[in-house]
DNA sequence: TTGTACGCGTTATCAG
DNA sequence: CTGATAACGCGTACAA
C-alpha cells in the first residue's frame, strides 16, 4: 500500500501518478499507454499494473494540446448540385473540423463524383499522397475498393461515410445501416397502407450507390416477410436530382398509373412529388432526409413519413474517429453509432 | 496589417495570436474574451476587434486544463427500483462524468423520490448547499419549482432531465419535446391501426409527472386533429413498475375488454403485456424507452413500436450544459437537442 | 487598469 | 532502454 490510497482521491489519476506508482519516468509511462517501442517487457508489465490499479484514462484535451503534428484529412464529398443532403454534410464536416476532436485536424474537403467510380478512386488515390487520413462518400465498386485499399496500406485511415465500400480496408464506415433503413421503410409504407394489397415504386438514385441497394435489398425483404400483398413492381433512378427524378417518375407512371405507395430512396423528391401531383396522386410516400427539398413535402403531407440519419452527428463521428486512429485513442461506440431515425410531421425538429 | 497576415494560418487562432493582434497582454485578452470586469472600454473594442478578425474560438481542452477548481455536481434521480430506463441513465451519467466535457466534474448521484414533490424539494435545496450544480428528474409541483428558483438564486444551475419542470428558473430542460412524443404515439397508433374506429386505452406512470402529462396532451391533441374517430376511453396510471401497471390495466380492463389500441406513456411495460396476455388481447401498443424490459417485446411483437430517447445523449448532453454554465462557454444548440426517435423491430440498435 | 509568470496533463525531443 | 524538460493554449494569483 502506498501512501496515495490514504488520501481521498477526487481528482482523476494523471500520467504522473502512474509513473509515480510504477517507480518509472512520465516519459516511460507515456511510451507504455501508448504502445511506443523500446520499454523492457517487466517495465511495461508494471507501467500496465499501476494503470489498472489507478483506473487511469488519458486526458484527451491534453494529449490534444502537446500533440505538435496537425493531420491532414481530406474529405471526398459529391458536388452538393442538387442534393440538400450533401450540402448539410459539408456543412456539419467544416463545422466540426474546427470543435472538439476535429481541433487540430486540417480539413479539406473536395469535391468527387460519387456516381462515378474511375473518378473517385482516382481523387482517393491522389488525396492518398498529400493528407493522413480520408473521409469519403463512398461508391461500391472494385476500383474504388482497390484505392482505398491501396492508400490504407500506405498508412492513411479511410472512413467511408453514407455510403459504405464494404470488403475494403476501410479503418470504419460512419453512417446508418442502410438495409436497416429500407426495412424501416417497407414496415411503414405497409402498415400506412393498411395492409391493403397493392403496387409499390422504388425510386433510387443509382443502383451503384451501395446505400441505395443496401436500402432497396432491405425493403425487399421485409416487405416479403410483413407484407406479401405487396408488390414493388417498379424500380427508377433519379441520379439524386429533381429532373432527373420527375422524368422517371413521369415515365413509369405511364404504365403504372395508380400505385398504392412509393418508396425513395434517394435524393431528388421535389420532382418525385411534382411527377406525382401532375397526376393528381396520393400514394403513401416514404423518404430519406431531412432537408430544405423535404422539410415542407412533409409538412404538407405530400411524404407521410422521413428516414433520416443526422449529418451533424455524422461529420462529428467521422472525425473523431479518424482522429482517434490517428493518435491512438480508443472511441466510445456507443456514441458513434448513427441512429437510424423516423420523422413524422410531429416530431420534426425546428 | 501585421506580419501575420502574411504566411497562411493553418493552426487556428490561439488567445496569444489575439492578444498580440490586439497590443496588449495575454491576462487582458483573457479578461475581455471571459468577460472579467478590469479593462477599459477602448481595451475590450480592441479586443474584441481582434477577436473577430481572426476569427478566435478558444480551446475549450486547453481552458479546462487550466482551471484548477473542480466543481461538484448533484445528479438527483429516482431510485432506479423498477424503471430499467432509469437505471441506464444512472449509468450513462456515470459514464460521462469522466470523459470529455465531464471530466473535471465531481458528479454525485443520489436517489430522490422523483413522485414526492416535498422530498424532491428538499433534496434540492439540500443539494444546492454542496454542489456547484445541480443535475435533477423533475416534478412539476409548485414546491420543486420554488426549491429550484432558490437553488438558483444562490448562484447554483439546475438543469432538469426528463422530466422539465416548466416555469422554474432551471438553466435548461435536456430531454424530449413529450408533447411532440405524444404526437407522434397517436400518429402511428392512429395509422397503424389503420383508420379504423375504436377506443385507446392510455397507462401513465402518474399524472404529475410532467413529461408523462405533456405526453398525454400531446396524443389526444394529435389524435383529435388526425384520427376523429378514435376515443381515448379510459387513462389508468402504474407508477412507473411493472406490478402496479398490470393490477390498473387489468382492472380497466374488465370495463373495456376490447382496445383498439395501447398508449403506454410510462413504464412497466412487462405488466401491462401480461395483463393483456391473459386475457389474449392484441391491440396495437406504442411504449417509451428502450430498456431490457421493453426491447423483447418490440422483436417478439407484443409492442408495435417504442418511442425513445437516448439516455447517453440526454447525459452527456446535461453535462455540457452545467460545465458551460459553470465555466461561461457557449454551446451548439444542434448537438444539445434530444431526439425523438422511432424504433421498429427493423432499426432496433444491438 | 494592465502585465508577468506559473501550472494544468500530455507529447516529443534530446541527452544519458 | 530510460529520464529530464520544453512546449501546447489557457486561467489565475500576483506584481506593477
Amino acid at each position: 500500500m502506498s501512501d496515495a490510497d490514504e488520501r481521498i482521491e477526487q481528482r482523476p489519476p494523471t500520467l504522473s501518478d502512474v509513473a509515480q506508482q510504477a517507480g518509472v519516468s512520465l516519459a516511460t509511462a507515456d511510451r507504455v499507454v501508448n504502445k511506443r517501442p523500446g520499454v523492457r517487457a517487466e517495465t511495461i508489465r508494471r507501467v500496465e499494473q499501476a494503470v489498472a490499479d489507478l483506473g487511469f484514462e488519458r486526458n484527451l484535451g491534453a494529449a490534444q494540446l502537446a500533440r505538435r503534428v496537425r493531420h491532414r484529412v481530406m474529405g471526398l464529398l459529391p458536388e452538393a448540385g442538387g442534393n440538400p443532403f450533401m450540402a448539410r454534410l459539408r456543412q456539419a464536416l467544416e463545422e466540426a473540423s474546427h470543435t472538439g476532436a476535429g481541433r487540430h485536424l486540417d480539413l479539406t474537403i473536395q469535391a468527387a463524383d460519387t456516381f462515378q467510380a474511375e473518378p473517385l478512386a482516382a481523387a482517393i488515390l491522389e488525396a492518398g499522397t498529400v493528407a493522413d487520413a480520408i473521409v469519403a462518400v463512398g461508391l461500391d465498386h472494385p476500383a474504388v475498393r482497390e484505392a482505398i485499399d491501396a492508400v490504407v496500406a500506405r498508412g492513411v485511415p479511410v472512413a467511408t461515410l453514407v455510403s459504405d465500400v464494404p470488403g475494403s480496408a476501410r479503418l470504419r464506415y460512419v453512417g446508418i445501416d442502410n438495409r436497416a433503413a429500407g426495412r424501416v421503410a417497407a414496415h411503414l409504407l405497409g402498415r400506412f397502407a393498411g395492409g391493403a394489397a397493392g403496387e409499390i415504386l422504388v425510386v433510387l438514385g443509382s443502383r451503384d450507390l451501395r446505400d441505395h441497394r443496401d436500402r432497396l435489398d432491405g425493403f425487399r425483404e421485409a416487405l416479403a416477410e410483413r407484407f406479401p400483398l405487396i408488390d414493388v413492381t417498379g424500380v427508377v433512378e433519379g441520379q439524386d436530382e429533381p429532373a432527373a427524378t420527375r422524368q422517371a417518375v413521369a415515365r413509369i407512371l405511364q404504365r403504372q398509373p395508380r400505385p398504392l405507395a412509393i418508396y425513395s430512396a434517394g435524393a431528388g423528391n421535389a420532382g418525385l412529388c411534382e411527377a406525382l401531383a401532375e397526376r393528381d396522386l396520393k400514394p403513401v410516400v416514404v423518404a430519406h432526409e431531412l432537408t430544405p427539398e423535404t422539410r415542407p413535402l412533409l409538412v404538407s403531407g405530400r411524404i407521410d413519413a422521413l428516414i433520416v440519419q443526422d449529418p451533424g452527428h455524422e461529420a462529428r463521428s467521422a472525425l473523431r474517429v479518424v482522429e482517434a486512429a490517428l493518435s491512438g485513442a480508443r472511441i466510445d461506440e456507443r456514441q458513434e453509432r448513427i441512429r437510424v431515425e423516423i420523422l413524422l410531421p410531429d416530431n420534426l425538429p425546428d
